[in-house]
DNA sequence: GTTGTTGCAAAGAATTTGCAACATA
DNA sequence: TATGTTGCAAATTCTTTGCAACAAC
């Protein structure tokens, strides 16, 4: 995984990517970082083009998978669709909100132990792993 | 979730998902339950294919939707597809080697109990969660 | 100016649907 | 026999690629 620092500068990511600062890519990133859901390609450019900040679908796609490359996104699958998130560190888990889409992350050393042991005792050799809780949130069980 | 009881006879997926036992379907199912890796149905169609067990795709895609809707198969996404694999138990987390795409099923009181606490503390009324670990196993890191 | 980026149009790939022929219970 | 199932062909949907015009450095 690569270095995703905490983000300051509205394009430190891009940066971090190896990407040039355009104006797509800004908006793209400015759109994540006002939301605390997760967007699917589809949906962002969309949103985009009827916020009058209009980025080509093509370019959506490449932002995306770019900056997921690089670690600044974390992808989701919904349905048959890819939904991506930005987020700030390294290392998380997440709760996912399925009416509204919302995503808070969690950290999870519990997990991380588990994680360690379960894999030594199998003999495998660690590369990733995932922790998601599914949900309704507060605000959407009313 | 359905009530997705041990498997004992062939059929007793297709019994439990409601579904007729035909020949495809049984096709299909023999071939889940020889495999420990999970699988995607255009392979799974192609594989049928070659044994001289032909399957059409579509029939493959239904067989495979059924069965996972009715809990019979856990579903992963590999890239852009989604891949399936038998699963004899209601509740288990995965052990996934990334090189074969062997699954091991792994027991996880830890993190059914790390699931309530956190849902709770959110305020979150769970509805699922998920809890994978990658790797390479032993055979496969040689 | 050089090199990376954009976005349209077109291609590609996974998945779903309509429907007539067919198999199961 | 009544109803569920199959699978082809066609349609949908998500995603990627070719390429010429364009923008960032």
């Amino acid at each position: 995984m690569a270095t995703a620092a905490p983000l300051q500068a509205p394009d430190d990511a891009l940066r971090g990517a190896g990407l040039r600062a355009t104006r797509q890519r800004l908006t793209v990133l400015e759109s994540l970082r006002e939301r605390n859901d997760s967007v699917t390609a589809q949906d962002l450019h969309m949103e985009l083009r009827q916020a009058g900040e209009p980025v080509g679908l093509t370019t959506v796609y490449r932002t995306l998978t770019s900056l997921a490359e690089a670690g600044f996104l974390d992808t989701f699958n919904r349905d048959g669709e890819q939904a991506f998130r930005l987020c700030g560190n390294t290392h998380h888990h997440h709760l996912v909100c399925e009416t509204c889409n919302k995503v808070e992350e969690i950290g999870a050393d519990e997990v991380e132990r588990w994680v360690t042991k379960i894999a030594a005792r199998h003999g495998y050799q660690v590369t990733g792993h995932r922790a998601d809780i599914f949900g309704i949130c507060a605000g959407c069980s009313g």
